[in-house]
DNA sequence: CGAGGTACCTGACAGC
DNA sequence: TGCTGTCAGGTACCTC
């Protein structure tokens, strides 16, 4: 489901509504989500009791920060939701983990497909979640330069969007915001990373910022399964200029927007715009 | 390193 | 109505 605006704008739903609560109590419906410890007692009382200090975001992890210097880490994959409920709300069929709070609030994760997962970590030491462990630059932040994009597609022959929707390269850009970045830019997802010219790698650099900026601003994208902690659903969704958009018309060209598998996954772009 | 496949799950939808 | 196949915002793991 979520991608890095989709994530961001949880994070920020929880840290406003989470900093300074007690998680009293956590009720694991389905043990296949904890991710780790391995064992869920471990889990469970490793949380119990433990002041939520702060929501950060890592690419598309969701970072809980624990008293005792403990985080608890959440990544939602295709279909997970956090939402925030009050004490005893209804519990969904496809709720498998609760975190109830100290202060009458409960925290209901959410999982259609059971790919989500719950991980408990100390906060210095996050090698248990491997992904987390390894993801490449945030693509927001201040260090993520145009030298640095540069350097980073140096030697790469891989095609140019299974290199952005690897984590360990870039954290936060899924299937969607790649896409939208690559129209925004002009580039054909196929072509090969090292082949790109200067100008090329100049325009997908801008285009990532501000198509990841733009989805923040819009508060995400939903047109299966996005919702925020509150259930209600992002925006981005009427602002797409190629996904989900096959058989349209190109809002550049006129062209009709096409879709084809590449880099394994259902892939959308404008033959014209991007040669 | 890179490409392609499988697996993990449930549900929606198209086609017969 | 019901069966079958395909697809879905993600990632880990495997082989070549």
């Amino acid at each position: 489901m979520p991608e890095l605006p989709e994530v961001e704008t949880i994070v920020r739903e929880l840290r406003q509504h989470l900093a300074g609560e007690i998680i009293a109590d956590i009720v694991v419906e389905d043990e296949r989500l904890v991710g780790y410890p391995e064992e869920t007692g471990e889990f469970i009382r490793g949380i119990s009791g433990r002041e939520i200090e702060d929501v950060r975001r890592r690419g598309k992890y969701i970072l809980i920060m624990l008293s005792g210097e403990k985080t608890l880490v959440i990544h939602l994959r295709m279909t997970g939701k956090l939402l925030l409920k009050k004490a005893g709300a209804a519990i969904d069929k496809h709720t498998h983990v609760i975190f109830h709070l100290k202060d009458d609030g409960e925290l209901h994760f959410n999982n259609l497909r059971k790919f989500g997962r719950v991980y408990l970590v100390a906060s210095d030491d996050y090698a248990p979640v491997g992904g987390l462990a390894c993801l490449g630059p945030e693509p927001l932040s201040e260090d993520f330069t145009l030298e640095k994009f540069r350097e980073m597609l140096e030697g790469r022959r891989a095609v140019i969007k299974s290199l952005l929707l690897k984590q360990s390269f870039l954290a936060g850009l899924g299937n969607i915001y790649t896409d939208e970045a690559l129209f925004l830019a002009g580039i054909h997802p196929a072509r090969k990373a090292d082949q790109l010219t200067g100008g090329e790698i100049e325009k997908l650099y801008t285009a990532i910022k501000e198509v990841l900026t733009r989805g923040i601003k819009y508060r995400g994208t939903s047109f299966s399964d996005y919702v925020n902690t509150m259930g209600g659903e992002g925006d981005f969704q009427h602002r797409l200029q190629v996904y989900q958009r096959v058989g349209e018309e190109c809002f550049r060209c006129g062209g009709e927007i096409e879709k084809e598998k590449i880099a394994g996954r259902g892939t959308h772009f404008c033959p014209h715009c991007q040669e």
